[in-house]
DNA sequence: TGACCGACCAACCAGTTGGTCGGTATTCGA
DNA sequence: TCGAATACCGACCAACTGGTTGGTCGGTCA
């Protein structure tokens, strides 16, 4: 019964969120208006505020989902596994597939690391603290394993996470780029369609994860 | 004469374009409004729009700037080593260099490339195409000669571009986490300090570029 | 001396911002 | 079936938005 009525509560909030994620996604957090997200979701201004007590509280919820579907993400991923080295491709493939599915989640994540540097020196907790520790300690043992090539680890993860990110962020900038050139259609590149584009890049991370071991 | 006396206009200018970029690199576009960049200047709101018609206008003068300055230390990277290997080298250094000394440029960088899907859409030529083309060429150059890996040139940028700003932008955030981690003080990392961060992340990109080749 | 200039400002504009408040329609458990 | 909670709205608010207006001021050139 619960499952069959009681959800619907449920179900209008993911939804509201769901849309409010699109708009910020897609604007920024100063770049959308509370009306502007109120008159997507079909609601007026106090609508919404009835759900969310403020533009801030919406926000944030927004960013917790984000970072608890992250953290499923790669919890799946870590099981599903058996090595080390498998742990750590499923991941990479994860996070790839994760930020491609609905567009642009990479996008939210970097402009949070954008705009919240102040609330990073503040925040006691950061809710991706446990998705970058648990990457962390793989990558580690990757590396005693030999599996991985021997950095910092965390400047491995900025490689990894880096390049996936900015790969997404910067592909209509490059297609166009790559499109206006006169030099001519030397090799094709990957560039032009995103699913192609994406997974040339997750090839050349995972070659780049486990060069030189 | 003119050395003396008239540089007094475009150093106005250039100051007022040196404050509007740090507020808009710290909070984008939407984030600071005409009044406070007007403030932060030491103008009204009127004084300010009287140098740039718009805000829209303020916003790409600052950016045309930078990509300006983009174009000069690549060229003068590409100029000064004589192999081709050299200069990627120099060049990888020479964009870690310039995004570090001014308090965070890259992220400035994203923010455009967050914020203008649309406006990349439309426009005819992106401020960028120059020196992505030039780096493309470079990393062909490298390939054919047997120096830098096997693989689509925009693949390889996005890596090392990528690599680059989101180490940056991350770093804040990596050093709080890495800070709280209560595994012990391992080998620490060289996050806590941006300078020894980038060097480590550049070493590493360097690597990436030039492996298996 | 007087005509003209760029730099700048106070006051103001219409429109938008995030948010409050009182009320109503609907849904729910008892 | 009733009372209470929930979901939502229209009207409203003060503060702020980007931008305009008319005008002041100091300097330059003739």
């Amino acid at each position: 019964m619960t499952s069959v009525l009681k959800p619907k509560r449920d179900d209008k909030r993911e939804a509201l969120l769901d849309r409010a994620e699109e708009l910020f996604t897609e604007h920024g957090f100063h770049g959308v208006s509370l009306a502007a997200i109120a008159q997507a979701v079909g609601l007026g201004n106090a609508g919404l505020l009835h759900h969310f007590a403020t533009k801030q509280t919406l926000y944030r919820e927004v960013l917790r989902r984000l970072a608890a579907e992250l953290d499923g993400v790669i919890g799946e991923a870590i099981e599903a596994a058996p090595t080390i080295r498998g742990k750590l491709e499923t991941l990479v493939r994860a996070v790839a597939a994760w930020s491609v599915q609905r567009a642009g989640r990479a996008r939210l994540m970097i402009r949070e690391l954008l705009d919240n540097v102040d609330r990073v020196e503040r925040a006691r907790t950061l809710p991706l603290a446990g998705f970058v520790d648990t990457c962390c300690a793989l990558v580690e043992a990757g590396q005693m394993e030999g599996t991985v090539r021997h950095a910092d680890p965390l400047v491995v993860l900025a490689q990894v996470f880096g390049a996936l990110a900015y790969a997404q962020l910067a592909r209509p900038t490059f297609a166009k780029i790559a499109a206006a050139k006169v030099g001519g259609p030397r090799g094709k590149s990957p560039v032009a369609d995103e699913r192609r584009w994406m997974s040339a890049v997750v090839v050349d991370v995972e070659r780049m994860l486990f060069a030189e071991v």
